[in-house]
DNA sequence: CTAGATGCAAACAGTTTGCGTCACT
DNA sequence: AGTGACGCAAACTGTTTGCATCTAG
């Protein structure tokens, strides 16, 4: 069913096979230049697709990430954390487990911007996570969550 | 009931009555040097008061939130969102719409560690979100939901 | 032909809300 | 004394799962 070369090499290389429906959730999410929730991509997909279930959408962004070909952009969605440390601070956020833990600011060496933001865009505050696998996450199975 | 002097004023400074239940899950968050989940600080929570109910947790996160006493650490909880763009690039987050915009990596200076991190973790990469309020959002209710 | 993908509906997890009672100011 | 906080249970929202059918390879 009209699949792109592109889009066929593209699976082949991440060992998935290629659909129609991935091919199209995957494009428009390239298409979209914003990072639209489940909801609204799957909405959109709906245009072209509109026999396609929202759970088709969800099992694929969640293939997609699997293999590679997306990455989350908030590791953290699904559970609210909040933050009481008052200083200046970074996180450090492991992959496997989520733990946040704080590092100070002076850690790590000043943010600042090269060069013009978008247009009426106000900042607030800068917030870096430095994301990785911690000290016990990364003595187990690495990339995995962990067992015990 | 045994409140402390010091969460007394801290309360009166934000404009909120002083109680048990909120002294005790902000003092465990604030000795907690990780961000549990509500469920996890519920947990906690539970050993000094065990008639709190989870529902109060969540009232009074949301509370402190909203009173500045507490910041949200993810913009993104409550929905997944995820990065097609393969150019290290970083995010502008609006904090309203919670709109999600990419800015070029080169927008920044590079990322610089100043100090040693924690012994065993194991960094992949970073990732910077600017957070502020987008031009749509700026324009109308400064920090509030856009109505249209 | 077979493993895996899809669509549907039901199940789940995390969070919010309504309401009667209780506590802070 | 009155406003707002608490605790409970029910409602919601976002996400996942089980299963029958269909499709890519």
């Amino acid at each position: 069913m009209r699949l792109s070369t592109e889009f066929r090499d593209l699976c082949r290389r991440h060992k998935l096979s290629a659909t129609h429906q991935r091919q199209v959730i995957f494009e428009t999410l390239q298409s979209l230049h914003s990072h639209p929730s489940p909801e609204v991509l799957y909405e959109r997909v709906r245009r072209e697709i509109p026999s396609i279930s929202l759970a088709t959408v969800y099992k694929n962004l969640k293939t997609f990430v699997e293999a590679g070909m997306l990455r989350e952009v908030s590791l953290h969605h699904g559970t609210l954390r909040v933050d009481s440390n008052p200083h200046p601070h970074h996180h450090l956020v492991c992959a496997s487990c989520k733990a946040i833990m704080d590092l100070d600011a002076a850690s790590l060496a000043p943010i600042r911007l090269k060069s013009k933001l978008p247009k009426g865009f106000q900042v607030q505050r800068f917030s870096v996570d430095i994301i990785g696998l911690c000290r016990r996450c990364s003595r187990t199975r690495r990339g995995t969550v962990s067992s015990s």
